[in-house]
DNA sequence: CGACAAATGATTGTTGACAATCTACCATAC
DNA sequence: GTATGGTAGATTGTCAACAATCATTTGTCG
């Protein structure tokens, strides 16, 4: 009588990589392709995407590229026209106003978030990033400083612990990205203001301190988006209410 | 060199009628349909959509469907198995959770918007809506109770002035709806509790508080949800913290 | 010379067919 | 009787061809 031989794949098996391959069809990976290539830029905001050009490019046929197309535009990233064509997404001055109030939501719960659950290795790993941020605003390097930016944030959306509210964030912050990617290095006096901003939120986590770090993240959002505004239209940025 | 004849079509034209023709590809049609079926509930969570058969029924090919499925899936109301086919999602006890947290995030900011914004016509809707729901509350009605909460907070979504804001509640609130209406009549009893939230918002709006407003639209959302934990789950309730 | 109209070329929308994969059933062996 | 292996049917993944629509150019008329 054979004994229970209920084989579970453990894993670390090679039985990883074929769920990986099982998982993923040509539409996934044309989806995952676009929108990398959008996300750093190598695709401009407003490009015509062409359904032949990209079957031929990435060697699919059409049919794969158009579902890519639809999902892609579900997530905010490309625009569809009727017989025109997908574009990538132009986001708007006013729009990225808007969307920066979303972001500032959700980065008020992630940091309400945060400070309840937050793990020690997570709290470490915030501080470190900090540590060579500061390093980065003593001499200006917004292109250092910027992914660090990323990554940190990104760090404290994982410690809320609430995978709901990780998706939408990322959703929402791919979005900003097609504003702000023209204008990032044009910033760099207000990096040290930035800088101190993550100081106070780390501190905020650490005490635990759940309303002030919620307060804190809401408010430096909308701070940097008020700040990125007036660097691009110093003139109209006074009057704002 | 193109000589500039943007031909701008005034507003008010029958171009409105057939811009709409215009814009609607099968494919958005299929998913219009879709989406409505799911989220009205004639598509029971869980259930397994045929593309062949969907296609039959709606008298498309298969191509418009499956670039359907891909918007659904990237706007979370099914979820797809490669070789497997798609499925209407099923939003679990954890999952519903934590969406609800993300909900309540993005009605505090509604809250907070809608105090500045709101027009004198929307508060009248919205105390219109209130009264209702007062007389579907004194009879415990929830059959008549459901629309008008969703109206109260639909109102309120588009006093915010937020666009962006407004396109992600909507898709949230769409989510929560997979989890939430097996079990709707069942949670008659909260229903006068819920309409004295409603008054309470309306008043902090109508004053222009804008914290407070935010304030009392988390707590309602977070509120509502524990109170639908606990009908749904007595025992693991009254524990969690 | 400029404006309108028709035709041409390019691109998207849709369809049906073929290939790959999975599910269910049945036969066979132990 | 249970378990293993294989086969048949159904379903999804992909592709290429056809139809419809749009953009551009060319030609004609005023």
């Amino acid at each position: 009588m054979p004994p229970k031989t209920a084989r579970i794949p453990e894993p670390g098996d090679n039985g990883r990589a074929i769920e990986l391959l099982q998982r993923h069809s040509l539409t996934t990976l044309v989806q995952q392709e676009l929108e990398r290539q959008i996300v750093d830029g190598k695709l401009a905001a407003g490009t015509k995407l062409n359904e032949a050009n990209i079957a031929a490019e990435l060697r699919v046929s059409r049919g794969p590229v158009r579902e890519a197309f639809r999902a892609l535009d579900q997530s905010g990233l490309v625009r569809t026209e009727k017989n025109r064509g997908v574009f990538v997404r132009q986001v708007t001055l006013e729009e990225a106003h808007e969307i920066y109030e979303v972001r500032a939501a959700l980065d008020e719960l992630i940091g309400r978030l945060a400070a309840r659950r937050i793990t020690a290795q997570q709290l470490a790993r915030l501080k470190d990033i900090v540590k060579k941020m500061h390093a980065a605003a003593r001499t200006l390097d917004s292109a250092a400083y910027y992914p660090l930016n990323i990554e940190f944030h990104e760090v404290l959306a994982e410690a809320s612990g609430n995978a709901a509210l990780i998706e939408n964030y990322r959703r929402v912050v791919n979005e900003l990205n097609l504003y702000r990617r023209e204008v990032l290095a044009r910033d760099s006096k207000s990096i040290p203001i930035s800088a101190r901003n993550h100081d106070d939120i780390v501190k905020a986590v650490a005490k635990g301190d759940s309303a002030l770090a919620g307060k804190l993240l809401f408010d430096h959002v909308i701070d940097g988006r008020d700040r990125l505004a007036r660097t691009l239209h110093p003139e109209t940025a006074k009057g704002k209410k």
